[in-house]
DNA sequence: TCACACCGTTTCACTTGATAGAACGCAAAT
DNA sequence: ATTTGCGTTCTATCAAGTGAAACGGTGTGA
């Protein structure tokens, strides 16, 4: 591997990361198989990620992620992304647009919904918080790539303000408005997105969200 | 080190674990500092965690915990000890003795609080969730360590469900009582606890708390 | 009841990864 | 202007980490 990385360390976190709310239990031959290791270097890492709690194991033997990850997924929430900080900004969306609004990061390849407020509309893109997504689709995602960096090609979609307007990306009936949020040191935090049925958040109905969205955004930047 | 366990991730734990609500970001010489690791190591460990969403790095080098922490704390939360199955215990705890009622799971040498209802007294034990105590001290450190195999020498301390009341040892002025929790496997799951103010939360107190802490220690075996 | 498949565990030869010391450039502090 | 401390890079050295093989146990199906 690069000299600047350690191979064992994603070895382990590669273990940590196949455990999604729809496998939140594994044993050792499902890790084995999500994740490509073999089962005596998962029993390896295994041990010593139970050590520090990271990683807990129950008496038939099946594998879950554990109590230290928890207390310091706490403590990411305490930062500026906090929830205080960014829900008064998801409700005033939601309510105004009558559609999901939410609040993605980057993760290497995926993004990931911190925070989300749902439609009231029973009928509606239901986000649940800690879902990933596909970078490579979704209004979001356009928006987290370009600026964190990463070449999109073509930047007709963006207007000045790096807000994005799409429709059937991350689903064919699904469109969104979505827009960059910076910290105060100018990086890049995440995006403020709201999501809708595209026959019902259409063109004329983004296009009026899209003000409010890009003033919530701006507002989020005074934390720091 | 043991062959059974890697000491390289032990390493990349012990810069994750370092981090706390009273230090939520730090710098390489600050974490240095605080795991004995050269920074040249932590450069390597830190690059690998970045890459997975565990750590991330800001613009001036300061690094704080990353989205992937959060996403399987939430996995975590959504666990047997979820917290809509233990909140109603510690609110019907925490208004039938007017103090705080909280559930500690053991991590390694130390106790985690997950869920607490603080007392609705303005003088009281606060404890926030996420909060690490010393597994050394304390009615639920006793506990924890007594169902978790340790050898905890004197057991006059216990009475025949395995409930502890103590005085003065998390904090001078503070008692507390705490009662395993189980699993229907028979497995610890963590310790039910109520701490008051010593000269409020006195022997009759909690003497007159504990059958009502059992009970619904039991209820809470139901799940799983 | 037996054979087979799969699981979790242990061992160890071998290869490669990981470490930390040294050196460097830079910025901040004195 | 000088010193100090930080973050970064490089690399010789050595120990760690890997995975293949073998094992015992358990569950399943014939």
């Amino acid at each position: 591997m690069a000299t600047n990385r350690t191979e064992s360390v994603e070895r382990a976190l590669s273990i940590l990361s196949a455990f999604s709310t729809q496998k939140p239990v594994m044993t050792l031959a499902e890790i084995a198989e999500e994740t490509g290791l073999h089962k005596s270097t998962i029993l390896r890492l295994t041990n010593s990620m139970q050590i520090y709690g990271f990683i807990q194991r129950d008496e038939d033997g099946r594998y879950s992620v554990g109590p230290s990850v928890w207390r310091l997924g706490l403590i990411f929430r305490r930062d500026f992304t906090k929830r205080e900080h960014v829900a008064p900004s998801l409700r005033i969306l939601a309510e105004a647009t009558g559609e999901t609004a939410s609040f993605y990061v980057r993760v290497g390849n995926e993004r990931v919904c911190l925070y989300r407020e749902n439609s009231p509309n029973l009928l509606r893109f239901h986000v649940e918080e800690g879902m990933r997504l596909k970078l490579s689709t979704g209004a979001s995602g356009l928006v987290l790539r370009h600026f964190s960096g990463d070449d999109v090609g073509d930047l007709a979609h963006f207007n000045r303000n790096g807000t994005v307007s799409t429709v059937g990306q991350t689903n064919p009936n699904i469109s969104s408005v979505s827009t960059p949020v910076f910290k105060n040191t100018g990086e890049l935090a995440g995006a403020l997105t709201v999501s809708g049925l595209a026959t019902r958040f259409d063109e004329e109905a983004r296009a009026n969200a899209i003000p409010l969205l890009e003033s919530l955004a701006k507002s989020l930047m005074a934390a720091d």
